[in-house]
RNA sequence: GCGGCCGUCGUCUAGCCUGGUAGGACGCUGGCCCCCCGAGCCAGCGGUCCCGGGUUCAAAUCCCGGCGGCCGCACCA
């Protein structure tokens, strides 16, 4: 694909979904809409549920996870013990003259060569732009307004304005949850709880639609497990020959191996990891996105998050790269330690009459990115007229039924189908324009099967199905309407 | 946040330089036609010209500020 055809798709997608209704820029119309909001129009709506439907039963039930619904506002105490107070954050000054913001970290980095630590404090970076005589970049103006910038939304509370935040990963709730759903639920170690919903983050510069949000979902899932023990995993076994896309440090393209390689090679630390990737990695394939198009891409130190003790991202590639669409990260004692400090609960449980602080590794994924990638995926542009080839079972409409004229007695005898079919499948009734006209349009959104009312159908009870990826028609009875459907819609393994 | 380019019906765009009634294509709606892959004909709908201010008799057009978009830099726990 030539460089101009890569931006094309990007363009065109963002057309499509406007155009069609897929998704749209929040607020649109008026003058001060802020970067990165973007709300779902109906067709995207339809895709998004799907794909969270898609989610839930190929990892929540798969697995026999516990799902949560958490709230989006929660207080300071709980980001204290996240460590997101202290290490959400990024150190600013500004030019006294041209008003530039810098990053302070960066930018002493760059002009001594001392390395920043992330705890480093304001003062002292101070003292080290005083001793270098770091001036601002542009103008050689002097630095002035040293601070933090927490990407966190800080929100006030009630008429004296407490203090708390919207969340910035859903995450924080299945830990601060995680004691009364441990005492309550009858689960024992290892078992994951999981969540989807929204999350907020204050980012500089959002951009590139879907993919960098200020406000988002995310799918998180956040398995607990004994540390000792978490090579001993009997659900590892089907899958130890599966055959994972791994690309560790230091390589340039992902390795094909299988599970079992990459335990005895060291390359996974342990059994209980390798399930989970192979699990979001077979979720990817399911949703549509070719093998060859997945990567699971080990970080290093630089790049994980301050949480992370071994940290995978799954990435998907697209005509923008390769784009993080599931962060695969070992958190270790992070959550549950910070939390059981701060608060003063004991998060210990007993595993085997043994008292542990479980471990946490999380599948921590990102909904819309994940929707631009399957639509960026679907989006046939060879044929001339856009067809969006989404697997049948993330399609918003699943079934059109289209008279082949729109005059009687065919549009009744439409009609009477989609009745028949409208609370089982997601269909629509179409009959404006020519036949040719409608099979295009419903391409374009996405729509799998076309149900055609001809002359025939008036004579013997049968339609024509017309399928959108082959352009195939094929004479049904209506009497096996429902089975057919439901066979070509149903999740394929 | 910085720099460059840009912002006009649902979409793509002409008009801007050189100020004077916002035009086209596609789409959409209705009708005719009665049609299996964007047919044709007729009629119609559709625009705070991104927002605010300034200059002017007059601003889509010129100037300033803001917001947004694209590209590059930076950022993306």
């Amino acid at each position: 694909m030539s460089k101009r055809e890569e931006s094309r798709k990007y363009e065109e997608i963002i057309r499509l979904a406007l155009e069609r209704g897929f998704f749209m820029p929040s607020s649109e119309i008026y003058g001060d809409a802020p970067a990165g909001f973007w709300d779902y129009g109906p067709l995207g709506v339809g895709l998004k549920r799907k794909f969270i439907e898609l989610w839930r039963r190929e990892l929540v039930k798969r697995d026999g996870m516990l799902e949560i619904d958490g709230a989006q506002v929660l207080s300071k105490k709980v980001f204290q013990a996240s460590g997101h107070l202290e290490s959400f954050v990024d150190p600013i000054a500004r030019c006294k003259r041209c008003k530039a913001i810098y990053r302070l970290d960066k930018l002493i980095e760059e002009k001594t060569g001392i390395h920043v630590p992330e705890r480093m404090s304001l003062e002292e970076m101070r003292k080290i732009v005083k001793e270098h005589d770091i001036r601002c970049g542009r103008c050689g103006g002097e630095l002035t307004e040293f601070s933090h910038f927490n990407m966190m939304f800080r929100l006030g509370i009630g008429v004296i304005g407490a203090d708390a935040y919207l969340r910035p990963e859903t995450c924080q709730n299945i830990f601060i949850d995680f004691l009364r759903i441990y005492k309550t639920m009858r689960k024992n170690l290892p078992f994951a709880i999981a969540q989807v919903g929204k999350s907020f983050r204050n980012e500089i510069s959002p951009r590139q639609g879907l993919l960098r949000m200020r406000e988002f979902y995310q799918a998180e899932i956040e398995v607990f497990f004994n540390p000792k023990k978490a090579n001993e995993f009997p659900k590892a076994e089907p899958i130890m020959d599966y055959e994972l896309r791994l690309q560790p440090i230091g390589k340039d393209e992902p390795l094909e191996v299988t599970c079992r390689e990459a335990l005895n090679s060291g390359l996974i630390s342990c059994k209980l990891i390798a399930y989970y990737l192979s699990l979001i990695q077979q979720f990817y394939e399911k949703a549509g996105i070719p093998r060859e198009k997945i990567r699971l891409r080990q970080l290093g130190e630089d790049e994980k998050a301050f949480y992370a003790v071994e940290a995978w991202d799954l990435e998907v590639e697209t005509s923008l790269g390769w784009i993080e669409l599931v962060a695969c990260n070992n958190r270790g004692t992070h959550d549950l330690g910070g939390h059981q400090k701060f608060s003063g609960h004991e998060m210990e449980v007993l595993d085997d009459g043994e008292k542990v602080l479980p471990h946490v590794f999380e599948l921590s994924m990102g909904v819309d990115r994940s929707i631009y990638c399957i639509l960026e995926n679907a989006l046939d542009l060879e044929a001339g007229k856009p067809v969006l080839r989404l697997p049948p079972h993330l399609a918003s409409i699943e079934v059109a039924v289209l008279p082949l004229l729109s005059k009687e007695p065919f549009t009744s005898k439409a009609r009477e189908i989609y009745e028949s079919l409208k609370l089982e499948f997601d269909v629509e009734y179409d009959d404006s324009g020519s036949i040719g006209r409608r099979y295009v349009r419903l391409d374009e959104i996405g729509v799998p099967i076309c149900i055609t009312v001809d002359h025939q159908t008036l004579e013997d009870n049968t339609v024509t199905l017309r399928f959108r990826d082959s352009a195939l028609q094929l004479r049904a009875d209506l009497e096996e309407i429902v089975d057919i459907l439901k066979n070509h819609l149903r999740y394929s393994v």
